[in-house]
DNA sequence: GCCAACGTTGGC
DNA sequence: GCCAACGTTGGC
């Protein structure tokens, strides 16, 4: 049997690629990534099959957009070579890579923008690391649970009360 | 543009 | 190893 998927969020700013990048490309290496936690968990966590929630930050109004999922894991990230890339790092070295990238595919465009307003209106949601303040993790775990619940919120109407 | 929250750096 | 200073993230 294979082993359970796992569940996450990845962040990124739609002035510098969107879910409409990656629904035109289909598939992307999601380089840049230059935080330890996050690296980690794409390390060590993260596998081919996996799905992704796509979250657009700095956005009006933030939030979940659609869904990826995991490619090809374990990558690495050519940005941290390239000296004209803002992710370039100097203190990395090719014989000993210090970011990796995963590659991801595009799954599904919601039909609308999950807002992170209304992601935290939701009970169900309680403990969704997006929802908590001051969270910047930009690789993020999501429960199962709560994966499901985004994506069928998604093909929800906004403001109907009576789906509660 | 503001600024709270958080991660990283570096002096000691 | 502490922690202040600094830089960045990201909602608003």
């Amino acid at each position: 049997m294979p082993k359970a998927k796992n569940y996450w969020l990845l962040k990124t700013e739609p002035t510098s690629y969107s879910i409409d990048d990656l629904e035109r490309d289909g598939r992307t290496g999601w380089d840049g990534v230059r935080n330890y936690q996050a690296r980690n968990l794409m390390r060590d966590d993260m596998r081919a099959g996996d799905l992704a929630l796509i979250y657009h930050s700095s956005a009006d109004p933030a939030g979940v957009v659609g869904v990826a999922t995991i490619v090809e894991t374990a990558i690495p990230d050519p940005t941290q070579f390239d000296p004209e890339s803002k992710y370039f790092d100097e203190k990395s070295s090719r014989e000993d890579p210090r970011w990796i990238m995963v590659s991801i595919a595009f799954v599904e465009k919601f039909k609308r923008t999950v807002a992170l307003s209304e992601l935290k209106e939701q009970a169900e949601l309680d403990g969704m690391l997006v929802t908590k303040r001051g969270q910047r993790l930009s690789v993020q775990p999501v429960d199962k649970k709560h994966f499901e619940f985004v994506r069928k919120l998604a093909r929800k109407k906004k403001s109907s009360a009576a789906t509660a």
